[in-house]
DNA sequence: CCTGATGTTGACACAGTGTCAATCACTAGA
DNA sequence: TCTAGTGATTGACACTGTGTCAACATCAGG
């Protein structure tokens, strides 16, 4: 009967998720170095051996937290530029929703900029998730962009899309970063972190808009 | 007698930069996180507890790795704009200089990106020491900018220089960020490396191009 | 009731961090 | 020259966390 190996499978699926949940939940608190696999397991109501079934080593952990932040992530920029027809407005959009993605869920964001500045070694599985789950947050972007050069929105010699897209990840990552991580220090310099994040927006439709 | 006690402060300053430059070495060789401070004690040819004498622990050792890259990234910058008149173009060699940076001492580079994403406790002095670098780091970027504002290479209109300083660090450490941790992902998709820096620095270009 | 497969765990070995009392080296004054 | 004292240096320890493994538990199917 496959039904009870179906029924099995699910549960699997579900303890994976329970587990996946009490990391994210010890991860808001407290941040992903201060957690270990002890506290998760007690979390999940499980025995710490028992993650290593699930999951790799710990870092295979992150990566499932990882690929799930970038999918909301995904998820959000598809909102957002669900609510705008010009190219160019669901660019910016899009950069808005990143910040706004950033103060709602900023465990989530730290787990991006791990994965952003932790370079690939290629074949955990887990690791393979994550970057298909990259690929189709860039591929939301892209989008956007093609739509702005047909609509006349964005100008047409910005190069290839797929580039700019990276150059768009790049600027509007850092910043955020900088935004949140840095708030100190930029205070101290007179800067106020509202208006930054404002003019780098503006600066991003700079970068984009055509030639008057 | 003081010039004894001068003595071992000397002894005792270079004590402390062998023990940094047996760190940077292994830093260089295998990353941060697989050193141990046992190896870099054995490195400097010392016990592991006298480590602790001088840096309070492996965190603040590499806050002092980092001030150092900045002091070396600071020069480079320097370096840059002293080989270029019009600010505009003293901008461009600074985004040549930081990738440069980044090839030839990648451990650096490295350092300055854990800088960039670690959010400041402020407090450790070799913290502050740290903050004190980028900052100087960023006034060599913000007397380009007002270099190229004056000289009319750069548009008045751009806003304040510090903020847009913030928004090409965040551009350019992103760029090289993701061209070096993702060059295999950026490959796959068809995408050369080279040619992606060289159109970020076009970009960077058109950003602070004044309207013809 | 037995059996085999799958799920689950306690206990272990290992690696790394940070601390501290004890020891060593050397200077200055008796 | 001897010795007290100060600062440098270390071995050994306690602690925390990771990943593994043999053993135990559960349960469907014969």
């Amino acid at each position: 009967m496959s039904y009870i190996a179906e029924r099995r499978e699910e549960e699997k699926e579900r303890r994976r998720l329970e587990i996946i949940e009490a990391a994210e939940q010890l991860y808001a608190e407290k941040g992903w170095d201060s957690v270990t696999m002890d506290q998760v397991a007690r979390t999940a109501r499980l025995s710490r051996a028992l993650l290593y079934v699930y999951f790799k080593d710990k870092e295979d952990l992150l990566f499932a937290i990882t690929g799930r932040a970038l999918e909301e992530l995904r998820h959000r920029f598809e909102q957002a530029t669900s609510e705008h027809q010009l190219g160019i407005d669901q660019v910016t959009a899009i950069g808005r929703a990143y910040a706004l993605f950033q103060q709602e869920n900023p465990f989530q964001f730290d787990a991006c900029s791990r994965y952003h500045a932790h370079q690939a070694h290629l074949g955990e599985p887990n690791e393979l998730a994550c970057n298909a789950g990259g690929d189709s947050v860039l591929a939301v972007i892209v989008e956007s962009l093609h739509r702005g050069i047909a609509d006349g929105s964005i100008r047409a010699d910005i190069g290839d899309p797929l580039k700019v897209c990276f150059m768009l990840w790049a600027f509007s990552h850092g910043l955020i970063q900088i935004a949140t991580n840095k708030s100190q220090e930029i205070a101290r310099q007179g800067i106020e972190v509202g208006t930054l994040m404002e003019e780098g927006r503006a600066m991003l439709r700079h970068m984009l808009a055509p030639g008057k």
